[in-house]
DNA sequence: CAAAGTTTTTGCACCACACTAAGCT
DNA sequence: CTAGCTTAGTGTGGTGCAAAAACTT
C-alpha cells in the first residue's frame, strides 16, 4: 500500500496519534512518546487498517479488521449487509506500552512481523501505562471528567489549571452540582463518533472526553465548516433561547451560563448533522460543533483581566470549565439577550472567524515530529552536533 | 479627564533541516 | 507516459525582543 511510518518512513504504521496527526510504527510511537512527559500524555490508538490514515476506533469482529469512523461507515453502513457485523469500541492509551502490554489492551492486537521489539521498549521501559486508563479512559489520567445528565462532559485539565484557579468556585460548584451530575466519574470510550449497536448513549458522550490537541477549532472548521454554519445560522436567527429551551437567557455577566447552556444543544447538533458529514466525520466532529458554540459565547464579552476566547479554544474541552454555572441555574435576573446585543455578537464572532483562518495549524506531522525532538539554543534550531542549551528529549540540559 | 509611567499581552523573527513540489532528463 | 534526479521553497517549535495594549498613578 506504500504507507509508512511519519516519523521513520520506514515500517508500517500500527498507531496513530491524535495530538500528533501522525500515523506511526510502534518503535517511533514509544521513542517519540517516551522523550517528555507531555508527550507521554499524547493518547493513541490503532490506526485504521483499511485507509491506514485515520485513528481506528471500532474493532469488526467479523471481518477482524480495525476501522475509523469513515471506513466503518463505509463498511458497514446501513444499507450494506454487513451493517450487522458486531463491533467493539477500540481504546486508546498514552505512556510508552510494550507491544505486550498493548495486547493486553487490545486482545486482537498483534505486533507487525516488521516491528521488532524498539530500543525504546528495551532501553527505556517506561511502559507507564495505567490499568485503568488502557481500559476505560480516553487519555491522561489526571483528567478528571464528570458528566452532566445534558451529555456535558467536564474536563479537569491541567491545560486550563491556571485559569481554573480563577475559575475555580464556579467550575468547583459545576462538578459538585448534584442535581445535574450523572457522577459518572471517568468516561469509557475513546472514539466511537457515532451510535453504533452496543455502543450506548453514554458512550457517544464519552466522545467529548477530547485530547486537547484534537480540539484546534480551524481544523474541526476546516472539515466542518457546515456545522459552524449552522450555529451561526441559529445565532442569527434568534434561535438562542429556543435553542436552549429558555427564553431567560442571561447575557452580562453571564457567558458562562449560556456557553454552558449551547454546550448541551450543541448535542443535539450534532446528532443531526452527523450523518451530512459522514464522510469525513470523526470524533473531532463533534468537539466541532461543541467548541463552535462555545467559541461565540466566549468571544461575546471577555472579562477585564480574563484570557481571551482565544486561550479557552486553545484548550480545548477544557474551555467549558470556564462556564461557571450550568444551564440548569436559575437564570439571573439581568436583560435578556437582546438583539442589539446579538447581532452585536454575531459581528465579533464573525470578526473572530475571519482572524482565525490565519492561526497556525500543523499541516506536517512528520515536520512537528522533528521539531519536537530537535535541539535547540535560546529557542533556535541548531545544527545537529552544536552544542545546545534545550534537548526536548532530555530531562537535563547540556549547559 | 488627560498625561505620564508601568505592567501585561501580543506578534514575530530567528534558527536547521527534513520534506514537498515542481521542473527537468 | 513513467521513473529518477535536482533544486528551490516550506514548515516545524521555543525563545527573546519589540511594539501595542491595558492599567495605574
Amino acid at each position: 500500500m506504500g504507507y509508512n511510518c511519519d516519523f521513520c518512513g520506514d515500517q508500517r504504521p500500527v498507531v496513530y496519534c491524535r495530538s500528533d496527526a501522525a500515523c506511526l510504527c510502534l518503535s517511533c510511537d514509544r521513542n517519540v512518546h517516551s522523550a517528555n512527559a507531555l508527550s507521554k500524555r499524547h493518547s493513541r490508538t490503532l490506526l485504521c487498517e483499511r485507509c491506514n490514515s485515520q485513528p481506528a476506533f471500532v474493532r469488526c469482529v467479523e471481518e477482524r479488521v480495525s476501522l475509523c469512523q469513515n471506513c466503518d461507515w463505509m463498511g458497514h453502513g446501513t444499507s450494506t449487509s454487513n451493517s450487522r457485523h458486531k463491533r467493539q469500541a477500540i481504546n486508546c492509551y498514552s505512556g510508552c506500552p510494550s507491544s505486550a502490554e498493548l495486547s493486553s489492551i487490545w486482545p486482537f492486537f498483534q505486533q507487525p512481523p516488521s516491528a521488532g521489539e524498539s530500543s525504546c521498549e528495551r532501553e527505556l521501559g517506561l511502559m507507564s501505562i495505567n490499568e485503568n486508563i488502557a481500559s476505560t479512559s480516553w487519555g491522561p489520567m489526571e483528567n478528571n471528567i464528570s458528566q452532566d445528565n445534558t451529555g456535558i462532559a467536564i474536563t479537569n485539565d491541567t491545560c486550563n489549571s491556571d485559569k481554573e484557579s480563577s475559575m475555580g468556585e464556579s467550575s468547583a460548584r459545576l462538578l459538585d452540582q448534584p442535581s445535574g451530575s450523572k457522577d459518572t466519574s471517568l468516561p469509557k470510550l475513546c472514539c466511537p463518533q457515532t451510535k453504533y449497536p452496543g455502543l450506548s448513549e453514554d458512550d457517544l458522550y464519552d466522545d467529548f472526553n477530547m485530547d486537547e490537541v484534537d480540539l484546534n477549532l480551524e481544523k474541526y472548521e476546516e472539515l466542518f465548516g457546515m456545522t459552524l454554519n449552522h450555529s451561526e445560522e441559529l445565532l442569527e436567527n434568534g434561535g438562542i433561547a429556543s435553542l436552549f429551551g429558555t427564553k431567560d437567557m442571561p447575557a452580562a455577566d453571564s457567558d458562562c451560563h449560556v456557553a454552558a447552556a449551547a454546550e448541551g444543544s450543541s448535542v443535539g447538533l450534532v446528532n443531526a448533522i452527523q450523518p451530512a458529514c459522514s464522510n469525513a466525520a470523526s470524533a473531532d466532529s463533534m468537539m466541532s460543533n461543541k467548541t463552535d458554540s462555545i467559541l461565540y459565547f466566549t468571544a461575546r464579552r471577555p472579562h477585564p483581566g480574563e484570557s481571551s476566547a482565544g486561550d479557552y479554544q486553545d484548550c480545548g474541552a477544557s474551555s467549558m470549565l470556564l462556564m461557571g454555572e450550568p444551564p440548569w441555574c436559575p437564570p439571573c435576573t439581568e436583560t435578556s439577550f437582546t438583539s442589539a446585543t446579538r447581532t452585536d455578537a454575531v459581528m465579533r464572532y464573525k470578526e473572530k472567524k475571519k482572524t482565525r483562518m490565519f492561526e497556525k495549524r500543523v499541516r506536517y506531522a512528520s515536520r512537528k515530529a522533528r521539531a519536537d525532538v530537535r535541539k535547540r539554543v535560546k529557542g533556535r534550531f541548531v545544527k545537529a552536533g552544536d552544542a545546545y542549551d534545550y534537548d526536548p528529549l532530555s530531562p537535563t540540559r547540556s549547559f
